[in-house]
DNA sequence: TGTACATCAGTGAACGCGCGTTCACTGATGTAC
DNA sequence: TGTACATCAGTGAACGCGCGTTCACTGATGTAC
C-alpha cells in the first residue's frame, strides 16, 4: 500500500497526495491518530518531509484526509454486513422483521470494524469531524452513503415497516448510535479492553438487543 | 490548587507528590491526557522536572496516578446525583421506583461530568485503566465505590426491587455503560459536539429511558 | 517537428522547540549518641 | 541538650530525540510558437 518498497525512478512522484494518505492510513491502523506523524507519512512515501506541504497545508490537513479515509472505510464495513442479510435485494421494503436485521446489521458492521480496525476506528473521529455533515463526501463508503447515513437509512426503514413509531423517530440516531459506539470505545480501548471475543460477542448481541427494543 | 503563586521558602517542598498530582490534575481538566506534561507539572509544582522522579517512576506512573484522580471524581459527581434523590435515605429498599431512579442518577451523574468536565473525563479513560478493578482504591469516590462499583450498585437494587429479572443481570453493566459512555463521547469530543445544552439534555434523557425499558 | 520557456513537484539543509530522562551535586531534616 | 552524621528531597546542567515547518534551490514536464 506504501510506496516503501518500490523505490521512485523518477524525480515526479506521480500521485503523491494519494501515497501519503495511504501511509498515513497505515500508520493510522497500526497506532491510531498520533502515529500519523507527518515526518514519517513521507518517510514512507519515500520523499522529503516538505513535499507533503504541496498537497496539504499542514499535519492537520493530512490527518483531516486519514480520517476521512478512515471513516470511508467505516461506511464499507457497515454495507458489508448489510449486504450480507440473507433475503434482502437491497430494495426498500415494507418488511418489519427485515428492517430490524437491516439496523442490527449498521450496528453489528460498526462493531466489527471497531475490533477488526481499532487504529482506523480512533482515526475516524480523531479529527474532530462532523460525520452528521452529509457533504463529507470522501467520508462515504462505495454506495456513497457515510456511516451516518446509514443508519439513518436504516430507522427511517424501521419507521416506514411500522417497527419503529414515527413519533420516537426524532433524535433516535442519537441513542442508538451512542449505545453501539460506547461498547466499541469500550472494548478497544478502555476499561472493557480485558473481554475475550466470546464476551465481546455476547456484549453486542445484548447490546443491539436492548437497542431494539427501547429505541 | 497550584503551588504556582505561592512559591517555596523551604528548601524541601513538602508534598510534592500530592502538588504534582494536583498540577496534573489542572493541566487535565483544560486539555485531556495529553496536555499532562511532565515538565509543565513541575513548572506549576514550582520544582526542577527532575525532582518528579523522586516521587514517580516516570511520566506514565504520574499520568497513570492524575487518571485515578479524575476517576475518584467521577465516581464523586455520581455520588452527587444520587444524594439528591427526594425520599433516598442512602438505605437499601425494595423500592423499584427508587431503584430506578437510583440508575438513572448514576447515568446522569456521569453524563453531567463527561459534559462539565471533559479534560478530566478523557484523562480517566486515557492510562488504559481497567475501571473494574476494585482494588484501585484512588479511583473510588467520597463513599469508597468506584464509578464501576456505584452502577454495579445500581442494578443489583434494581433486581432486588423487582425491576430487573434476575436472569437479565449478568452482563447488563456493559450495556448500560456502553450506551451512557457512548453519548458521553460523542458529545464531549466526537460529531455530537455540535449539539447545543437543550439537545444534549434531551438526547440524554431519551438515552436513560431506552436503557431503562431495553435492558 | 523542434526549440524556448514557464510551471511547479520534489530536494537538501537547516531552524527552533519542548520533550523525557540522566548525571553528579547540595543542603535541609531527623536520629543516634 | 548539644553535636555528628546519615538520609534523601530537590538542584542545575546537560543529553539526544523527533517533531513540524521554512528557505532557497533544481530539474522534469507540458505548452506555445
Amino acid at each position: 500500500m506504501t510506496e516503501q518498497s518500490s523505490p521512485r525512478t523518477t524525480y515526479r512522484h506521480g500521485d503523491l497526495r494519494r501515497a501519503l494518505i495511504d501511509a498515513g492510513t497505515d500508520l493510522a491502523r497500526a497506532g491510531g491518530p498520533d502515529a500519523v506523524v507527518l515526518r514519517e507519512v513521507t518517510r514512507r512515501a519515500g520523499v522529503t518531509p516538505n513535499a507533503a506541504y504541496r498537497h496539504f497545508t499542514d499535519k492537520g490537513a493530512l490527518l483531516w484526509a486519514v480520517s476521512l479515509a478512515a471513516q470511508s472505510r467505516l461506511a464499507a464495513a457497515m454495507e458489508d454486513e448489510l449486504s450480507a442479510i440473507a433475503g434482502d435485494d437491497g430494495a426498500r421494503q415494507n418488511d418489519a422483521t427485515l428492517a430490524r436485521a437491516r439496523l442490527r446489521a449498521v450496528g453489528a458492521g460498526y462493531l466489527r470494524f471497531a475490533q477488526t480496525e481499532p487504529g482506523l476506528f480512533r482515526t475516524a473521529f480523531a479529527s474532530h469531524v462532523d460525520l452528521r455533515d452529509a457533504s463529507a463526501g470522501d467520508s462515504a463508503g462505495p454506495h456513497g452513503r457515510t456511516p451516518f447515513q446509514l443508519l439513518s437509512d436504516a430507522l427511517d426503514a424501521l419507521v416506514d415497516a411500522g417497527a419503529l413509531a414515527a413519533d420516537r423517530r426524532a433524535g433516535a440516531e442519537f441513542v442508538a448510535w451512542s449505545s453501539v459506539h460506547g461498547l466499541a470505545m469500550l472494548v478497544i480501548d478502555g476499561p472493557l479492553r480485558g473481554l475475550d471475543t466470546d464476551q465481546r460477542l455476547v456484549a453486542a448481541q445484548r447490546l443491539l438487543e436492548m437497542v431494539e427494543k427501547g429505541i
